[in-house]
DNA sequence: AATGAATGAGACTTCATTCAT
DNA sequence: TATGAATGAAGTCTCATTCAT
């Protein structure tokens, strides 16, 4: 890993219409990375799939690594900022009085978000385990985005009195999140937990137990 | 991946001591296992890191993936059917009268299991992602044991009426192991994240979010 | 090399005055060629640098070995015939009564075309010694020309009594070649070596030295 | 380039008995080298030349780099340091009296040298030429070897009234490092110039020239 | 049991060249 | 004339695995 993440998120902007082939390189590669991650995956096996010569993948990414990184770069400026910014704007300000909504508003919007991108998900998370340097770069930048905008939302509704102050909001926020990203990734690795029919309902479920937990209702 | 796991964690019983050699190869490759990947270590760099030829390598478990498995298999066989089997019997039956308290033992028992193996976790979970073979063969096995006894254990208290019966005890089962799991990744991945020294508080605060959320108490 | 160097410099003469872009490829080429060699520069770093599609390049020269053609054959083509006919016929015949005043004007006429052409020379030496083709039809030509021509004189001066007689002429036109040839060697790939002021001086000595050796004068 | 020559000419004492095929795989390399040169010869042509496999060439020299230097550094071992300490201390104090007889005992002793390693000679020379870091790192060398040990002669003989003084005696060395290195040359690059029997005639003329010049002798 | 030289398949990458636009 | 995407052969190098010692 030579370049680094943050400058490929910036500079990455001066794309023009990529090339009908470009764009089946991409593809493939993302399939073919999210089935049996990067270091498994060969250039040529992806050549074969995407039906080009081997050498037209590295005249559009130079090498195999820029090409994991075509594919996480464009996602993860999807994934992380706009749910920093724009999904919280509209998620925070809208259900402002009732964490009930407010998680609820969040899980459905990026239950949404994952269940569209599922296969850049896969992908994304096998690097981030298999691979320090994707892990060191992304991980703060996650951190300053997605997790501490949580945890300021957090912090509003126990201004308010609607969440405990017992406990610290670091670990609210990381026990939400488990709960959260622990349902997603269920979704991930084992195919048709539920059927789809019910997942409104599971979401409901998920709110209850993050407010409320699973001791017997009154 | 030739092998079946299974098989592996049968047959693998008839070990005699093993040698100093044979035992450096299996502690090297699993450091280096857990810190690049299976995948990003060669033979060759865990024979140099052991002071041993090559050959040696090959000579004790004839190839690379069977070396994996030797590190894995041993590690799943402590850690699985022990979780449901040994510890439950432990666990549920000491702390059978309050969930609380059959969470808090749960999560401290394994928490210090985890510990001890935090390397092994390490390897475990790398493959697990990335090794479809390994997690196709394992996640069963997990559902059955581990899972499954969680599962029971809240079925339990759901009927004397200490746990709500208003959601699935499978969903129930998901979302404390989710709990359960954030917090020791949070511990695997983000080296310190808390001091040592308030584990214990941390583990009873999960306890209060997994039982009673994060609602203000009344 | 498939196209015969003789064919290519007789040929060679119905160049229309050359494209902007194609001057350019030329130059460029030229550049990098006697920078780094020919088998180490790519046709896309000539291209990149002289801002031309790398297509133009192949458009011009059809293959890379053709570019390098053209960059050496008009310089051989003023290099080694005009040193036969053209320089010869003026030095020699002007300086005909002193070997001294004809070797004083043959280096030096031959400095300044040197000097002009540096980058040339550096192209053409490297791949006199790299590429077998080149050597092979180049020297043959070189010996006809050059070689024999400063051997005529010589024989000349042999005649008149002023070169001595004892050592056979061949020898002594390639002793003479030898020192004109690693002067301007060491100006090639050592830059600097001598201030360019006592230029003037040092081509007396070096036909003192051809002249009178290296003893005592006494 | 990664390593450093000189470091490579100090550290690669601790060579053991080189196998059977890599000393095959360096004789082969040396050859294709000097024909062909270093960048127009494939490893896998040396490995089929050498019948041996092509990894077993990077077994043994990791790199195809490393492969060149393990050609040059032992030849240049043993080509400037010997000839400007323990050829000069022979040849030097041996023909102190004369100027003649020691340049005709240094060419001669070259000469042979020369002769034995022809083909290592060519790989140098070639690589001297095309490449520029090798160029960087034994130039220097070789002026504080050879050159300055050959000057040191002359400046001897120039104390002693052997050899003018009105020429600086760097240009004197110069001057008899070209006549002497053409005469290789030219029986380097060109085969059979003179037949073998008459090279004892032949080093006689270049001292004579050396020394008396090549005006008729009166 | 242990070695380490040897293997060869296959990995990533470069590059001169072609061709549709 | 000029372009630059596309090609695929060939290049260097890695690596798990074998085998004679």
């Amino acid at each position: 890993m030579t370049e680094n993440l943050m400058e490929a998120m910036v500079s990455e902007t001066k794309q023009k219409k990529p090339t009908d082939k470009k764009q089946r390189i991409v593809t493939v590669a993302a399939e073919l990375f999210a089935e049996k991650g990067y270091a498994n995956t060969s250039t040529s096996e992806i050549a074969k799939k995407a039906e080009v010569a081997e050498g037209t993948i590295f005249r559009h990414f130079q090498t195999k690594e820029n090409l994991l990184l075509s594919i996480l770069v464009p996602f993860l400026k999807e994934a992380l900022p706009p749910m920093a910014e724009d999904v919280f704007s509209k998620v925070l300000n809208r259900y402002t009085d009732s964490p009930e909504s407010f998680f609820h508003a969040l899980i459905t919007n990026r239950y949404a978000f994952f269940i569209e991108n599922k296969e850049y998900f896969q992908v994304f998370i096998k690097e981030l385990v298999y691979n320090e340097q994707i892990r060191n770069e992304v991980i703060p930048i996650f951190q300053r985005t997605v997790l501490m905008q949580i945890e300021t939302a957090i912090q509003t509704f126990q201004e308010k009195g609607k969440i405990t102050k017992t406990i610290p909001s670091e670990t609210l926020t990381r026990t939400a999140f488990s709960i959260m990203f622990g349902f997603f990734l269920t979704h991930l690795f084992f195919q048709n937990v539920d059927g789809e029919s019910n997942i409104e309902e599971k979401i409901n479920q998920l709110v209850h137990l993050i407010m409320n937990g699973m001791k017997t209702s009154v």
